[in-house]
DNA sequence: TTGAAAGCGCTAACAG
DNA sequence: CTGTTAGCGCTTTCAA
């Protein structure tokens, strides 16, 4: 037997009590003008005695919308959940929409049922989607953003269809920055621990990289991949000291991957920066607690979630949004990148 | 002008194809056993062909359930947002209510206006809530727990309400173990760096702590306070060596702090462990990754998420729980305890 | 085992 | 400016 659970007062016991209709008590609630300043108060009134709240069921069937988002996270990511970077894409979307009448709902797309997750979405479940997608065969997302307002945190590497709406940073320009802070040192010996291959931003990282480099007139450093965990990080340091190239400076995609790197390093008897300068990207806990702390190029990821949210809110009430938005980055100078 | 929204087959469609009632179709839906099979494969085959989804809002509305589940963050808490435990404990619940009809909304408590989450969960719009409260005062939530389902993560510090349901550590136990392996390398001097002083699990993590050293014979040792972030870390360590205590083993109740400890200890100089021997709580990226590695209690904060979910939804089915539920942790021995 | 019919609580024309 | 009247899509007695 179920717990009982307390009725709740309906719309039509605030009119009763206001001594109007439904209708009335309807608008009221709704914001809307076209109703008398005493009526309001009067309605007003009474909702606040019975502790009226709408219910959200009823309220969406008859309008036809949800009033809420969904976030997508594909289950491989969730794995990375303990990646700041994500938790604060999270709460950023989750703070922007707790300023607005939509809700947030956590959707973890299981891997062994994909089917799942884009039924729930098609099915008129929430009004859009946001997609933080950390892997790149998210096509089956892209052909969704026909029926719902779809919103993808970074890049996805499909981008056949028309209306894919992305909030992206240049992350080709932010490992750019970052590489060219480290070589201004006098290095002549970079290397780089690159994110997965099929993720957008880590190629495009790659590529600011080998770009700087190339630009400093250096011959191509070496390249070690990693997943951007911090054990990623350790063992990709291990493979590009153990490949015998000469190393003295390294880019590493991300602080958590620059993190593991150092650990190898220290063990190897080398010091940071003298013997190996080292820039990366995010500015978390990881860059600021590693000594010496990581020159690093900082992305707000707490506010690209929430302009993923303002977004999709958009998109959903009409309004026309550009469809691609580029979040700004800062190169934050500090000890790692040598002087 | 809103943009289109695709219709969505109706359950009336899906029994039109069928050629049975709607009501046929909706027992079908729900799985009810008294449907002939041939029909049952009937109307599957036309929810399939349809690609029928039902629509929750008008389901909800009709039996009176949401099928949804809130999870409450206090907004404090959010900017803890990134220790990773947290981010765990969420991905745990996401992932277990992803095996389930039951969907996670996200809701983040603003402290400004305190009333709108409880309006929210007192509303009907979820089925039940699990709260993560940082915080202590968390009175409010107790309240709602005569109305709604309510599993907590953590004891909450008022407790005065019958029915409150948690899912917690044994935090004394846990500090206990770890401060135990640390002082059985012969140390004689602890020092602890503890948590936000309203905080249940932070002032159980100091008794378990006074109760090993006293355990031990030694004399109470000092004590400084943080709020779990590695920065809080760094300045209680700061403020410990500066009080000129004697001190040669630290236990600091969360690996964040112990992380953000270690870096003052080593700008002073000292080395972890021969002069200052560490133990703490937590086996995140920050104790995996410090150097040395940490001697820690892990919790499985993971599953601690699953169980908090778990609870919820057999209380939403009026399955009787233990209210107290007590996670298993369990010692890990690293370097920085000594030997 | 199935269908008919009456709502769930709210919004949205349409009158007035 | 306000009330009347239909539903929104589904579940659920109640009969058959």
């Amino acid at each position: 037997m179920p717990e009982p659970r307390k009725q709740q007062p309906t719309l039509e016991l605030v009119a009763e009590r206001a001594g109007v209709s439904r209708a009335t008590v309807s608008r009221v609630v709704n914001g809307s003008d076209k109703v008398k300043a005493d009526v309001v108060r009067a309605v007003e009134k009474a909702i606040a005695e019975l502790n009226y709240v709408p219910n959200r069921a009823a309220r969406s069937l008859a309008q036809g919308r949800t009033n809420s988002i969904a976030l997508v996270i594909p289950e491989s990511t969730a794995k990375f959940f303990a990646d700041p970077y994500f938790a604060s894409v999270i709460q950023g979307a989750a703070m922007y929409l707790s300023t607005t009448e939509f809700t947030l709902s956590l959707l973890i797309a299981t891997e062994s049922d994909p089917a799942k997750t884009s039924r729930y979405l098609r099915g008129g479940n929430v009004d859009g989607a946001l997609i933080l997608s950390h892997h790149a065969d998210d096509s089956s997302y892209s052909e969704l953003a026909g029926s719902l307002p779809l919103v993808f945190g970074g890049r996805p590497m499909s981008n056949e269809n028309g209306n894919v709406f992305v909030v992206d940073v240049d992350n080709a320009a932010a490992a750019r920055k970052a590489t060219e802070a480290m070589l201004k040192t006098g290095r002549k010996h970079p290397a780089t621990i690159s994110g997965p291959q099929n993720m957008g931003a880590a190629i495009d990282r790659q590529r600011g990289f080998e770009q700087a480099v190339q630009d400093a007139g250096l011959p191509a450093g070496s390249v070690a991949v990693g997943d951007f965990t911090p054990d990623s990080g350790e063992s990709a340091m291990r493979e590009l000291l153990a490949s015998g190239a000469k190393i003295d400076s390294l880019f590493a995609a991300s602080a958590q991957m620059a993190f593991g790197a150092m650990k190898v390093i220290a063990d190897a008897g080398l010091m940071v920066p003298s013997d190996i300068a080292i820039a990366t990207i995010d500015d978390d806990s990881f860059a600021r607690n590693a000594s010496p702390a990581l020159t690093t190029v900082a992305q707000n990821a707490e506010e690209q979630g929430a302009k993923m949210a303002e977004i999709v809110v958009q998109r959903i009430n009409g309004e026309s949004v550009p469809e691609r938005i580029i979040m700004p980055t800062k190169l934050i100078l500090r000890g790692s990148h040598g002087v």
